[in-house]
DNA sequence: GTTAGGG
DNA sequence: CCCTAAC
């Protein structure tokens, strides 16, 4: 093995662009999975965090759609800006409008364009530009962590503070245990059932993303599929495996959401680029309230008069001002990303992007706090809500909270809490050390970081909307984040903002999510079982539970998984796949080739 | 809706 | 991963 330094980048509170990716095709390519899946958002519940402005109606010098704000230089630079001015905050929207409404009005704003192409392309190193030059925000760690290639990346995310609380019960319990003390692969594992030892390693490196999955099931709204995780039927012999030896990993490995951007690129060609410039005037500055900080326990944004606003309210007759609300950022508390310095600039911003956009890229509600309250009650009229022109010293927050919560008691998930908690010392130290070494870096691993990391807070939410108790119940425990319990999904389930015109066409190409090894292994026991040509089948059988693969995913990743094991070790990229399993597929696809072929001959 | 392949 | 032709 060899060590490398790695950089830790801390982030305190980190805008983030709505969009996560820019599509790579101006024709808008691409396809936006109908469901996102909830599961990574789940750390997102307690990390996003919305700073707004409440603006007044009747401000001349504001724009319609100025309930989106623009401003490029408050934070990191990274800026929401509203596009949608068809629309609208447009003044009559909210007279009477609804805690509901003002959520689904504003959640569209957030698609923003964002030049996140910027991100990539970057060639030269860190450890050129960057080491040695006084960044404050790195830090080396020399060689505590063993990487394998220099462009090995671990990513580590985490919630402000790190961590650790209990996670919730509710959740999972049984699941996550399971995950880590399980012994052995069997055959035929059972839901609850995980690999341990190097089976676990291989889980928590990979698929984490995946272990958000049975969170997806959950959905009151969407429900998916609800197919039990840790269905898949594994027994039939195979012509090259015997279930015994090569277990398939239970579903729910590999089950998860497909994840799917609620955030659909959207160009917004000139009105995108006028209005931002006149909204930044007004907006500046507002939003950094103090706590959004990272560190700060409550992340959520306070709503504040813009500046420009202060002193110009114009009260039109108590009859109902028209509340404009200008939201500035999201926020994404902290995330912090272990990078080796040889990796390069472009690695490091494609780092940062997927971390944030892991975060982001699900499906998201949006909560509203009012003076630090949670708002649950939908159907309320801003009036009555105590949102009103008049009340502009309310502090009005946003946040932003996964879609729905839960727990599918039959997925295996690792437990995000026993990483962190010392309850478990075993798995934490398991993970660690999978990271570690594990030094390939792929969008999963730092999903599942997130999810890790986030657990404590997260289940605040997650227990609160389950149990639409009141709320507030864990805010004692979710020290870092926003004290929003759940909210009405429904009412604030955040809509596809469609602008008027329609550009139906504005897709999101989906983010692209490596197959781990366990997820290989997977395929290559199906394919084996199966052949080739069945993809669908394949899908059913292996990946019935992961949402985000498609048939086609399968038969792509084949495709590639049979390449690389054609080439030489040293030309191989990604995490690597051991040997074996390259083995197994080389060997699968002569025999499959070979039935294709005598199938073909035979009737004749 | 699936497959199979090229991009 | 995307896109499509061909089923």
């Amino acid at each position: 093995m060899v060590f490398q330094k790695r950089l830790n980048y801390g982030f305190n509170g980190y805008d983030v662009p709505v969009i996560p990716r820019a599509s790579r095709s101006p024709r808008g390519r691409g396809t936006i999975r109908k469901k996102p899946d909830s599961s990574q958002i789940q750390a997102f519940e307690i990390l996003a965090s919305v700073a707004g402005n409440f603006l007044h109606e009747n401000e001349s010098s504001i724009p319609d759609n100025s309930a989106s704000v623009k401003d490029p230089h408050a934070f990191s630079g990274i800026t929401i800006e509203d596009k949608h001015e068809d629309e609208g905050f447009k003044g009559d929207l909210f007279e009477h409008g609804t805690c509901s409404e003002i959520a689904s009005a504003c959640v569209p704003g957030l698609l923003g364009k964002h030049d996140h192409q910027r991100i990539m392309g970057d060639s030269s190193f860190l450890g050129n530009h960057l080491e040695g030059q006084g960044q404050n925000v790195l830090e080396k760690e020399d060689e505590k962590i063993k990487g394998r290639s220099v462009n090995e990346k671990i990513v580590h995310i985490k919630g402000a503070e790190g961590i650790t609380e209990p996670c919730h019960k509710t959740s999972k319990d049984s699941s996550s245990e399971i995950n880590v003390e399980k012994p052995s692969l069997e055959g035929h594992r059972n839901l609850d059932s995980l690999p341990n030892g190097s089976a676990a390693r291989k889980l928590v490196n990979r698929d984490d993303d995946e272990n958000f999955v049975r969170c997806t099931q959950l959905n009151s709204k969407n429900e998916i599929s609800g197919a039990p995780p840790g269905t898949l039927k594994l027994k039939d012999a195979s012509p090259f495996v015997s279930d015994e030896n090569n277990s398939t990993r239970d579903n729910s490995a590999f089950e998860n959401s497909e994840r799917m951007y609620p955030f659909k690129k959207r160009k917004f060609f000139n009105q995108t680029s006028s209005s931002a410039s006149d909204r930044g005037s007004h907006c500046q500055g507002i939003c950094d309230s103090s706590d959004t900080r990272v560190n700060g326990t409550n992340h959520s944004a306070a709503i504040e008069e813009s500046s420009s606003m202060a002193g110009q309210q114009v009260h039109s007759g108590s009859r109902g001002c028209n509340v404009k609300l200008s939201i500035k950022s999201f926020k994404v508390p902290e995330l912090f990303i272990d990078i080796p310095e040889t990796a390069t600039i472009g690695s490091l911003k494609r780092t940062v992007m997927e971390a944030v956009t892991a975060i982001l890229g699900d499906e998201l509600h949006v909560g509203i706090l009012l003076q630090g309250k949670k708002v649950r009650d939908d159907s309320k009229t801003l009036i009555q809500t105590g949102i009103s022109q008049d009340d502009k010293r309310h502090r009005l927050g946003f946040m932003l909270e996964p879609r729905h919560t839960p727990i599918s008691p039959s997925s295996y998930n690792e437990d995000p809490c026993y990483l962190t908690t010392g309850s478990r010392p075993k798995l934490s130290r398991q993970s660690t050390s999978l990271m570690l070494q594990q030094g390939t870096y792929n969008v999963s691993q730092e999903r599942s970081m997130i999810k890790i990391e986030s657990c404590a807070e997260g289940d605040l939410n997650m227990d609160s909307s389950l149990a639409d108790t009141s709320a507030n119940n864990n805010m004692s425990k979710c020290r870092t984040l926003v004290a929003v319990p759940a909210i009405n999904m429904e009412a604030l389930a955040v809509v596809p903002f469609r602008r008027k015109s329609g550009n139906p066409d504005f897709a999101q190409r989906r983010i692209r999510r490596p197959f781990s090894v366990l997820e290989v292994e997977a395929l290559v026991q199906a394919v084996e079982k199966l052949g080739t040509g069945r993809w669908r089948d394949v899908k059913q059988r292996a990946f019935d539970n992961a949402k985000h693969r498609t048939y086609v995913d399968l038969k792509d990743k084949w495709k590639t998984l049979v390449h690389t094991a054609r080439i030489s070790p040293q030309q191989r990229r990604g995490e690597p796949v051991p040997q074996e399993l390259l083995d197994r597929v080389l060997a699968a696809h002569a025999y499959w080739s070979q039935q294709q072929c005598k199938h073909q001959l035979k009737p004749l």
